[in-house]
DNA sequence: CGTTTTTGACCGGCGC
DNA sequence: GCGCCGGTCAAAAACG
């Protein structure tokens, strides 16, 4: 699986800024803030490298399931995963082998309200191919087509989200079937620079995460990485995104169990 | 002049 | 069969 080449973004709003102008009066307790953030951010990472590596065998098992159902020796598969009752998990397995194999991804990310552009910067290059105004959200909807390499067959939609429109839904289909082409032109979401695709705030909307600019820490690169491995799964950004928005992910065929 | 964006037309799937 | 709807096409316009 050429999981690096797959790229998903998500602007994660951690809204930490300990360069805040202090009040001479708060120094101590500031300080004392300061550092019982600095060791919840350890304790964080702490447990985001132990979160990866227990999402990293849950994949492993997970290929393993995959492949076993689709062995054609095996035509049974095994019961579990996500039923439903009324008898469509026949479907839902059918969807779920597509999804798998058609690679659907759908990454969140947070833009300036007034930035009206339905542009995800993440690295590739994609020429628009069409535009349609959707029935149950009053944004339009953008398609995309990847044209950093002629024969490449991804797509990508993107649309605002209707709980919150703040946040761009970008829904990629397929995968990249040549390298992501060079970062230097782009202010890209690249894997391990999580996306913003706001260059500039305006005094409001969105923020950028701490040392984006400036040379950033170890902490934050190993918290970025993580971070970024974990963004690749699609199922963990729509889960997030889920939970940020309220609101259960019902697209790309990701369903409750 | 080549590439990208815009936008109305067209197409196919689906429910009734 | 018909209408609705999401997705794609393609000609024209815009852009660098």
């Amino acid at each position: 699986m050429e999981s690096s080449a797959w790229v998903d973004t998500i602007n994660l709003d951690l809204n930490l800024n300990p360069f805040h102008q202090p009040d001479k009066a708060m120094d101590g307790v500031l300080v004392e803030e300061l550092n019982r953030v600095s060791a919840e951010n350890k304790m964080l990472t702490e447990m985001l490298a132990v979160l990866s590596h227990h999402y990293k065998d849950l994949q492993n098992k997970f290929v393993e399931l995959v492949t076993e159902n689709e062995s054609p020796a095996s035509k049974k598969r095994k019961a579990g995963q996500c039923e439903d009752s009324s008898g469509g998990d026949e479907d839902a397995f059918k969807k779920h082998r597509e999804y798998v194999h058609t690679k659907i991804s759908t990454s969140y990310v947070r833009t300036n309200l007034s930035d009206q552009s339905l542009i995800v910067k993440d690295g590739y290059q994609w020429r628009k191919y069409g535009q349609k105004v959707t029935k149950d959200n009053p944004s339009p909807r953008a398609y995309f087509k990847c044209s950093s390499s002629p024969t490449c067959p991804v797509k990508k939609k993107v649309q605002r989200s209707v709980e919150d429109p703040s946040f761009l839904v970008a829904t990629y289909e397929g995968v990249h079937n040549h390298a992501q082409p060079s970062a230097g032109t782009t202010n890209g979401a690249l894997p391990g620079t999580l996306g913003l695709t706001q260059s500039d705030g305006h005094g409001g909307g969105a923020r950028k995460l701490a040392g984006e600019t400036n040379a950033p820490t170890i902490q934050q690169i190993l918290v970025q990485q993580m971070a970024a491995s974990l963004t690749r799964n699609p199922n963990f950004t729509a889960a997030l995104a889920a939970a940020i928005s309220g609101r259960a992910a019902d697209q790309n065929g990701i369903k409750k169990c």
